[in-house]
DNA sequence: TATTGACATGATTTTGAAAACATAAGTAGT
DNA sequence: ACTACTTATGTTTTCAAAATCATGTCAATA
């Protein structure tokens, strides 16, 4: 459904999130290792969320990722289709370029409903629910 | 969503079942011309199918594929399952493998309800769905 | 029974995502 | 200023899916 590099790019944010506190910057090191994920390759992955605006970053000593204010504002649709491109939930199942509501493939109106919920949902769902304390306990990242 | 090899191994189906007459077999090279997805590649999709009973097979002159009235009780699940697994569409979204209802990921219930109906779906359409005619005018395969 | 036309199968190549490597650039503290 | 630490960037390597190549197997028919 996504890309291994959108669900890294999802996890790490949410555990932004989850763990980021009052002026504390979070390392790559430390995400990855608490993620269990390549380091360097989630390093691209922030990077890249870092030039969309999605994430912020510090260099230096001390230096980590964060969550602005402005950040958490932002929605899992916006993390998703930074890393996936933005017709990662719209195209066509079967891989069809003309398919549509108009053209459709066979398929089409069996995924269309559920898949746009879909995507209602993540563009509903602000990156600050997760820093939400009292969530649910997860499973390892 | 789908591999390609899943998405060809629908299209080709479908087409079987729009374009089967009495006796009449279809081609790999037909099927793929029409299809425009690369022979070699689907003639081992279809073997594949093939092996699992989704499709039928004769070789030689006329030989070809076809679809017999058991074929066509199957569900395009079946299809989806053999080329891409049984888990495509039960697999955690952020693709943690402890990730269930019990241990739920962040993500989990958010898409939880809306995959689980297009399993249902899919599993509740039958292949002789598509051999009916007067169905609506799909895309070029 | 030989030929031809089709599916079947195994091995190989290509391609792009995933991952790793190497180095640059910036910042805090000494 | 220098060092250490961390993000940023460009290049290369790895790996699996996608695609191709080569050959085998089977059946119709002349």
């Amino acid at each position: 459904m996504f890309s291994k590099s959108c669900q890294y790019a999802i996890r790490a944010t949410i555990y932004l999130a989850m763990h980021q506190e009052e002026g504390k910057n979070l390392g790559v090191k430390e995400i990855a290792t608490s993620l269990d994920v390549p380091q360097q390759f989630l390093a691209k992955i922030l990077q890249q969320l870092s030039r969309q605006n999605l994430v912020s970053s510090i260099k230096g000593p001390n230096g980590g990722f964060y969550l602005s204010p402005e950040n958490k504002l932002n929605s899992l649709l916006q993390i998703i289709e930074c890393i996936d491109g933005p017709l990662t939930l719209n195209s066509c199942v079967l891989g069809l370029p003309q398919c549509s509501s108009v053209t459709p493939c066979p398929l089409h109106f069996n995924f269309f409903e559920y898949r746009e919920k879909m995507r209602q949902t993540l563009g509903a769902t602000s990156i600050s629910n997760f820093s939400n304390p009292g969530l649910p306990p997860y499973p390892t990242y």
